[in-house]
DNA sequence: AAAATTTGGTTTATAAAATAAACTATACTA
DNA sequence: TAGTATAGTTTATTTTATAAACCAAATTTT
């Protein structure tokens, strides 16, 4: 049996990362809604995707506001249809 | 969102819970062999799904060598077919 | 205008989980 | 009979997830 990307295989990086292969683009105010977690653990969990190279984060300011952007990065895609794939085997879906 | 269920969303839980679910029942060994964890992490991760009313563990001695088998309850089907219900909601299986 | 609240986060501390290491008991093997 | 294997359990350690505390700037309330 294969293992399961331990990088994806948690809650809210796999909540996350299922948005981000939705939409192009989304900032850390909406995936804290939609996901309905907190904000420092949202945080961590986008430091360490991004660490992997899974998403990429871009932080600016709009007016003086902060807003960082997070988007899949190609390895990121590919981690994830892997993972997909991986998980399909178990659940023989 | 909905949550994945925690006591299913772990590799090795998971890994063991697939295959009780093609199955009928395995013992402690084969499932050891399969999921190619160490009789440890087997023995902790088997009680929690035990204790959750997940699987049945039955224990008895085969000569003198002890033999435990373990096989899905119907709680742990439904919460099977529930945690893949939500998985394909988060991948869009 | 000062005080309190909200927004958009980060950092650090705590709780929970997974994993590994150590141990038990019996059996088998050289 | 000393050593190794089988079939596990228990305890300790590491990793992970989560929560709590904090920061800086802006907005709202009194």
């Amino acid at each position: 049996m294969k293992e399961l990307d331990p990088l994806l295989h948690s809650q809210l990086r796999l909540a996350v990362v299922s948005i981000l292969m939705t939409v192009d683009e989304a900032d850390f105010v909406f995936l804290k809604e939609k996901t309905e977690s907190t904000a420092g653990n949202l945080s961590v969990q986008l430091d360490k995707l991004s660490s992997a190279g899974y998403i990429s984060v871009e932080k600016s300011f709009v007016g003086k506001k902060p807003r960082t952007r997070c988007r899949m990065t190609a390895t990121g895609r590919k981690a994830f249809e892997e993972y997909v794939e991986t998980l399909r085997e178990y659940l023989k879906l």
